[in-house]
DNA sequence: TGCCTATAATGAACTTCATTCATTATATTT
DNA sequence: AAATATAATGAATGAAGTTCATTATAGGCA
């Protein structure tokens, strides 16, 4: 008795619905089960293709991996530019920056994940488009920091490159261990915190005046006051 | 004709021979070839022993990784505690922490880059000896923060997880081109960068000396910012 | 309407590893 | 010198990624 497994039924579709498909079922199953453990079977059985059929659109897993979260970041960072232009003052926008990469690490922790432990540690990660966008965003982050300089409200004798390191470095190593699922965190409060101990620094200020400080300075703290009252309503 | 595969000679060690034997050798190729493109039988071999071996000593592939980086770790952080005693004065101090981290991280990039990502992101590192000699290590830069506070040299109203976030993300963020392969980094200089960033923050210094810039400059900066918080609300 | 053809899709075969375990060899004890 | 404990082996297993020859189908063309 000769047993014949039926062949399943071939549907098909045009190339960009299939490719559509598959990137869908792999962004659930990756943001569900991380990357080893996400078996292409798994996507292949959500995407409803056969195993072999994900290897005509994606060169390998990582090739799959790269593609969905190069989708995922486009669409986050779209409209980046056009809210930014309705922020004004050095600290609104740069609190803007820190608090929408806090909210997209809150929102979605498991695909941060996968970004930040298989994208931008592999070796080929400046050759991806990711890459670009994330070098495109960051870049905001910095026109903000040189026009703060040019009009005299931050320090131009610090490198960029290194300021941008401790804001993302600040807020991703703040977030670790939500990542990790074991705490939650405030994005509003902890947005207000990090803008705050970057621009004010660690050390304590001298006003530098014995009788108090100057006038330059009451009106400094005067207009600071009113900043804090416009930024948390 | 039967052929028979000979034997190979089986050499019996003691336990922790064999297990120091295997480690050095999971260092070894681990470093080399990362995590995941390390296959276990090139340990095997370099270590003198057969796959199954192996799992006489370990529980899988990841323990003995996380073995790995764990005895590594300790020899890293033996000698912190005695260093840091011959060193004087809060700014000096903070910058030995930050020096140390800059200069393992450029000794050894391959291993930092194993801890970074198959240690610290995955779900059981809580309960990791690892984390439990990071848990202590940064302690030390904490305590640093604190006993400046009490000083008085330092602002005691931030959260002291957010500094730390802020200095060691900050070192990592800014390595992680070169982690990737990609850029040099200067040690020093970048040392003494992160502690002066971190200690006085971006915004500038008025120091209410009369010398210093203007008070018309000053007023107005102060009336741009009102003008610009205004304009749009 | 009915062939033709390009190509989408399949599924079996292949490969590489991690992992298990029954068997064998050896050092140590009695 | 035999007994015993256990270190070490290597073959077997199974899971997962990847390849490719074969098959099926949609859309164009007569």
């Amino acid at each position: 008795m000769t047993s014949v497994t039926p062949r399943r039924p071939v549907s098909r579709l045009s190339r960009e619905r299939r490719i559509a498909d598959i990137m869908a079922a792999g962004r659930e199953v990756f943001r569900e089960k991380g990357y080893e453990d996400a078996p292409l079977s798994d996507i292949a059985e959500k995407a409803n293709v056969v195993e072999g059929s994900i290897y005509r659109y994606f060169d390998n897993k990582r090739d799959l991996l790269v593609k969905v979260i190069e989708v995922w970041y486009e669409g986050m960072l779209a409209d980046y530019q056009e809210q930014l232009s309705g922020i004004r003052g050095t600290r609104n926008r740069l609190r803007y920056m820190i608090w929408r990469h806090l909210k997209t690490i809150h929102d979605e922790p498991a695909l941060c994940n996968l970004m930040f432990q298989f994208l931008r540690s592999g070796k080929d990660y400046s050759k991806t488009g990711v890459f670009n966008l994330n070098r495109n965003y960051t870049r905001q982050t910095l026109d903000i920091i040189s026009e703060g300089v040019r009009k005299g409200e931050l320090r131009g004798d610090v490198s960029l490159r290194l300021v941008r390191g401790m804001i993302y470095g600040c807020v991703e190593h703040t977030t670790w261990a939500y990542l990790r699922g074991e705490a939650d965190f405030d994005v509003e409060k902890t947005a207000d915190d990090v803008v705050e101990l970057v621009l004010s620094g660690l050390q304590v200020r001298y006003t530098g005046s014995p009788t108090g400080p100057d006038i330059a300075t009451r009106l400094e703290n005067a207009v600071e006051k009113l900043e804090a009252m416009t930024e948390k309503p």
